[in-house]
DNA sequence: CTGTTAGCGCTTTCAT
DNA sequence: ATGAAAGCGCTAACAG
């Protein structure tokens, strides 16, 4: 903590010297242990730290407790796109799960994570989006002694936990089930087919095309972007256009959102006029707005946080391992009608 | 970091032995400082420490680091409602303000951030949501070298700075300007007009009304509550009445967006069919979708990133106060037509 | 240019 | 029931 030239924090040294007793005992006192062998400390002496550090204002020094005892009480989540509502439901999962232990998540947004790692300590580090061939990096942070858990498709478990979820397999899935209930459906993805990047989500929605003898229209699936304005831009434009889809399949929540948007400005009810759906399946505990239709693992969220929360305390020692995760299709009000 | 029995955490004493240096030799090189008086550290014991460290994966323990130095480069940011784009402009700022200094954002989501201090150490905290009756515990923090900066209209600053803006000003501003375009107005409150919980925000609107002479009329004031579920559904079943006010007014972007969202269900066009307006003006440097007419005070989010990140480098060591901000209305699309 | 030394504030045996 | 003392991993004077 940065301090005033003039104001300085006060120590477990003054609170003892104010109270009276050794700074050990202050110790035990505040942190709520049984003080050496015997069952407690002494009542008035307690009484009287307590109301020492009260006086003083007294707030321990949370780094010199980590040095010593190795641990923090936090979790750090970094996470990209917090706008995304998968983003906080892995944060709302990760602090109720936390609570009982007395974890708090932290969150980094958006930043890149290495840095970060050399600031904070934390019990347990969660990363959403790891980049392309930072698996050795992970390895050895993991040798020594970091608690990583990474969501990634295909990364291989080495010394830290790999969450997979099937999005090749629900994103087909979601695209079969558009295809059965609309005769024509879009796509809206960061990157539309283009085919030196098309991920998995693209993919699946091309293949279930291709499999039903359909030609895939890329007038039907631009670009969004990966920022809000342009994927509500893109949603607009494909919209608005007389010779629209039926239906939208939206990669994202974040992007279904947008396409959301796009079809209140322009008067199209979900679910009556156009289908939209969204892949992720963040809403089932939040349920913002009209029911989306989505596609996702279920009972994700809360998986996840057991498996951090269980990484952090280090009530959870078996191997680190993958750990996938099967989708299904929640139909909602945005292809049925309201 | 809690531990692998197994696996020990390189320490930098480690990386010396193999490096064949002292600790501090490792401390100069990897945290980039000139060794004591002289320039720097030679060539080749640098490679030989940088590879060493590279080899045993040393990450410094940065809670060592931080008991020393008294700093730890993370700045706290305590928000409730994280889903508001309120609070991901702020996030944004200070990531933005604070990448010179070195400063990363933390972000504790919707959590009482008193356990909090007492987990993580940062060089400022900035909490946007203060209780009532927590002066003296703020104080008390302010004066142990806590760097604090909080939100809140009346409390005054004492050894903390406290952040205000002139939301009952600026929500009479809207309210006044939405009366001029329409001729009725409604309001989507969290406790809609609640007489022992009317929030500034809220009063503002039935001052302008009164002042008009306009009678307030409480069909028209759903309270919307706090998620968002509810806040969609209030506005849902406000603007489905046929008889519904030609615009409303929402007392936070966050219910401005269920509003959106409750207007484009029902296949009312934002601007055209039905006036909406935010309060906050989050919207600025994010633009998603529609563009929302706001009141909110203009470069506010720069301003306060800029004060967090000047108490925690220590580079303003101004006496802490109180900053004021004034607000405007921003006219834009959801109130002008598309 | 590098090593030695002395702590930062806290927890935790081990005595008493 | 409480205190003395050691030490967590790191940095910062100072010596050489």
């Amino acid at each position: 903590m940065a301090q005033e030239s003039t104001t300085r924090r006060p120590t477990i040294r003054m609170v003892a010297e104010r109270a009276g007793v050794s700074a050990a005992t202050v110790s035990y006192v505040l942190s709520g242990r049984p003080g050496a062998q015997a069952s407690g400390v002494r009542e008035d002496t307690e009484v009287r730290v307590r109301s020492a550090a009260e006086e003083l204002g007294y707030v321990p020094n949370s780094s010199a407790r980590a040095v010593r005892t190795g641990r923090t009480g936090t979790i750090l989540l970094s996470l990209t796109m917090l706008s995304d509502p998968w983003s906080l439901s892995i944060v709302r999962a990760v602090s109720r799960a936390g609570a009982g232990a007395g974890l708090t998540p932290l969150i980094a947004a958006d930043t890149d994570w290495r840095p970060l790692i050399h600031k904070v300590q934390t019990d347990a580090i969660f990363i959403d989006a790891p980049a392309k061939g930072q698996e050795d990096l992970f390895a050895s942070l993991a040798a020594a002694g970091h608690n990583l858990i990474v969501l990634h498709p295909e990364m291989e478990p080495a010394g830290f936990d790999v969450v997979r979820s099937e999005e090749y397999a629900g994103c087909k899935l979601l695209a079969d089930r558009l295809l059965d209930q609309f005769s024509t459906v879009g796509l809206l993805a960061p990157r539309g087919l283009d085919p030196t990047n098309l991920g998995r989500r693209a993919s699946a929605y091309v293949d279930a095309l291709e499999a039903r003898g359909l030609s895939v229209r890329p007038e039907w699936c631009p670009p969004t972007g990966d920022d809000e304005t342009s994927a509500f831009q893109a949603a607009l434009d494909l919209l608005r256009s007389p010779d629209r889809p039926r239906a939208v399949m939206a990669t994202s929540e974040f992007i279904a959102q947008a396409a959301l948007g796009a079809a209140a400005v322009l008067g199209l009810r979900p679910g009556v006029d156009i289908g939209i759906a969204g892949v992720g399946n963040a809403f089932d505990d939040r349920t913002g707005g009209v029911g989306l239709t989505s596609v996702g693992p279920e009972g994700f969220f809360e998986a996840v946080a057991d498996l951090i929360v269980g990484r952090a305390t280090g009530t959870d020692t078996s191997p680190r391992r993958a750990h996938a995760f099967a989708w299904q299709v929640f139909d909602r009000e945005t292809t049925l009608g309201i």
